[in-house]
DNA sequence: TTAATAAAATCATCCGATGACTTGATGAGC
DNA sequence: GCTCATCAAGTCATCGGATGATTTTATTAA
């Protein structure tokens, strides 16, 4: 039931573009063609040409200057990168998600300060249970204690992205699942703080991949039906 | 000096409608004025408007339906967490990579194919030494195997991050550092396709991470200097 | 040579028209 | 009453042309 490659014009035309430039053919400062000679070699009309151009200013690769031309900014694509990481599906950003949390807590496990450890023991008592406060609630004092523990890596790279997957996950987890993920108990995610806490940073990660690794499995149960 | 605001009706026009977004007044599955009715609630054309819903698209905000509506597709602004994530700075960069190499190793050693390992060997032959056709084409094979690994995970998410990463990295380490990351040695590098390719998903990620490590801790010494 | 001016090139924006697709309503047939 | 084909309205997709704003280049005068 893949409807398939819903074909834009424009975005084939960027793609067109963006090749030219990932492949050097067109190199950083160069000017490329105007828009009417694009609206040739694309053959499709200015209007849609200035679609793709605009869709590849936005993410940095072209710079347009009215009255001298559009000129190459980059030849890398990290914002088109991102952007595939967004429409890579929930199973796969699930489980690259739980990547990013087992080597979080090993480098918790490493670099902990006192002050995290206080921190992620308080939260994972406020936590409590589904019953309080609702369902809602329950979900977000569960994302803040697994917060604390990616934070407590000290890592702003790994913490930009644990947070970008965890607000993509939730927004389609609520628009495809019904939320009946299997949820790990009090003791797994406690066994998670003692095991950063050791200080040993495979212990830590061995306990977070054992988390994670049942209810990836549910999660793959249910997509597959 | 500044002309500053150098202001592209069409930007702004995406800029209002992000906000919108954002701020939740239009919400997941919403579907938003029509293309007509943007015209005169921003006062641009209808070109313009599309120019603006485009850019939206590209970012996965946005999802356009030819002979249904626009639909808002996400909340989360990618845009502004690549920025954070790129304001991370290049160690917790290259931190962050090497855990989603390590993770990606695992998954590899337990997913990847006959075709996959053929591929690693292939890229891992072809990757030679610094000396052939210079630096920066070496450059281009090393990315080439390392990327055939990540592949081999069979996580589009893990791929797209690894992409973003090193577009980011390689940007970041050409104005700052002078190339001078010590390269492991080709064993190293076998290491790692024949970890992966007894399948045992602990020895793959361990052989990544050693491979990472002393690479990690020179990365360190210099930026700290 | 230099500075002011004019002309050309280019992107920015607008407008109108037609096509393609989706959706919901309508109505015939059972 | 129900099903299904048909139709009409709504919407995005694409096209073409026209005008304005800005930059760059060429020209001209001092």
């Amino acid at each position: 039931m893949q409807p398939i490659n819903r074909t834009n014009l424009a975005d084939s035309a960027a793609e067109s573009l963006r090749a030219e430039i990932i492949s050097g053919r067109w190199g950083v400062g160069d000017r490329i063609p105007n828009e009417t000679v694009l609206t040739e070699l694309l053959s499709v009309s200015r209007g849609t040409v200035r679609e793709a151009v605009r869709v590849l200013v936005s993410q940095g690769l072209l710079d347009t200057r009215q009255g001298s031309g559009t000129y190459v900014r980059s030849t890398v694509d990290p914002a088109g990168a991102l952007d595939r990481v967004k429409r890579a599906g929930l199973r796969d950003q699930w489980e690259a998600r739980a990547a990013l949390d087992v080597e979080a807590a090993r480098l918790a496990a490493i670099r902990h300060t006192p002050a995290d450890l206080e921190r992620m023991t308080r939260l994972l008592k406020a936590r409590g249970t589904v019953t309080d406060n609702g369902f809602e609630a329950f979900g977000q004092r569960d994302i803040a204690f697994h917060k604390s523990i990616v934070e407590a890596s000290g890592n702003r790279a790994i913490v930009g992205l644990y947070d970008f997957f965890t607000a993509s996950i939730l927004e389609t987890i609520h628009s495809t699942l019904k939320g009946d993920l299997p949820e790990p108990d009090e003791e797994a995610h406690a066994a998670i703080v003692t095991a950063i806490a050791t200080g040993d940073p495979d212990r830590a990660a061995a306990s977070v991949r054992a988390f994670m690794a049942p209810v990836l499995r549910e999660l793959d149960r249910l997509l597959s039906q």
